[in-house]
DNA sequence: GAGATAGGAAACGCAATGTCTCTTAATGAG
DNA sequence: CTCATTAAGAGACATTGCGTTTCCTATCTC
């Protein structure tokens, strides 16, 4: 008869501090993940990460901010290597496929969906800012690379050629409420940015 | 002493059939415009029409629905006429312009906002190609007619790259949650759209 | 006129939000 | 170790919006 441990232990213990926020937050998101951001409510997040719903309010006093913060912890987490693949093409397609990660995704379709004003919107524009630099440096990166390789004749363009693949990403998460396909990305890269980086100017 | 003859007038007449579905949805756009979508309420819509909220009920199930039903209505009033300027890159850039509609982009923020799924999905999935149809027929129309002048080699182009304005200006909207500026229209055209036209294939 | 339909009003129940009070676990200082 | 402070957690309460139902009656057609 096997003695469960867990249920026989010693009394419940108080988190506090940054384990608490942090077990708050993983909650947060994982409702954000399972329901949706329409459907989390306070009392959901409360209770899978069991505690009361004034410990959530006493650090975020709307259901944005709490799932905000969520949000924002998440992305830090997502490896957002620069992929070196010696060809342009296979690295921009890699770079795609990490900003096409569940994280990501919801990030995104957070961002746009709580068009904040007031004292949260300075939050929601720093994770769409976090978001967007992180793909601005890598995709300069690999465009040196490119240029230093003689597949493209200068890294030097307009910050719309250089936002365009993740712009249209973007886009067609948005569009479509759902991960980008391998096909689409490919689509994204062959038919729009690669021509447009090889256009004359 | 002055004579209120609005409120000393006959009984007050009911609305019936498409009078008051007209009135129903133009009261719920009020309130869209107003307060937007996550504000939106019943009783603010119900309000604003003079009306019950037994009314609406009967009508629209889900406040989506509503939603749905009075941006679908306004989509339809937008002038989306076919521009023929004599110049392809002022031809794309007053289609733009026309996108840029208040109401247009309320649409696309509400289609993306919405993403339902069961019944309601079809409406939102009919707004979002009614959308996308109308903006693509015009824009095919505009590339067919540059070739024939000679502006570009030729209209057979990837459905990526002909509707690669719409979509940097569809994210362009969604990300800043604003209408995009005179300027910002400009660049997705000669930094994007045009040079990509003129890349060799 | 009668009968059918549906608009409008009011009431009800429920769930989520937002707030408050109280007990007590946890921490740090002396 | 004790004591004081802080805040976690529980529970209760009030409000609001959603969703529904019932009833009265305006409106239309025959």
């Amino acid at each position: 008869m096997s003695l469960n441990e867990r249920s026989d232990a010693g009394p419940q213990r108080r988190r506090r501090g940054a384990a608490l926020e942090g077990a708050l937050l993983d909650a947060a998101w994982a409702e954000l993940v399972a329901t949706g951001y329409e459907a989390m409510t306070y009392d959901a997040v409360a209770e899978r990460a069991s505690t009361s719903r004034a410990v959530l309010y006493r650090r975020w006093p709307s259901k944005r901010d709490l799932a905000a913060a969520a949000v924002a912890r998440v992305v830090a987490t997502i490896p957002f290597d620069t992929p070196d693949t010696g060809s342009l093409r296979d690295d921009v397609v890699a770079l795609l496929h990490a900003a096409n990660d569940t994280r990501a995704r919801i990030a995104v379709q957070l961002a746009v969906r709580l068009d904040g004003t007031g004292d949260d919107a300075l939050t929601l524009a720093d994770l769409r800012t976090t978001v967007a630099e992180r793909s601005n440096t890598r995709m300069i990166t690999l465009l040196e690379r490119a240029a230093e390789r003689g597949e493209i004749a200068t890294a030097d363009l307009p910050r719309r050629v250089r936002n365009v693949a993740f712009d249209l990403l973007g886009y067609q998460i948005l569009a479509t409420q759902r991960a980008a396909t391998p096909a689409e990305i490919e689509e994204i890269v062959d038919d729009v940015l690669l021509p447009l980086l090889r256009a004359p100017r």
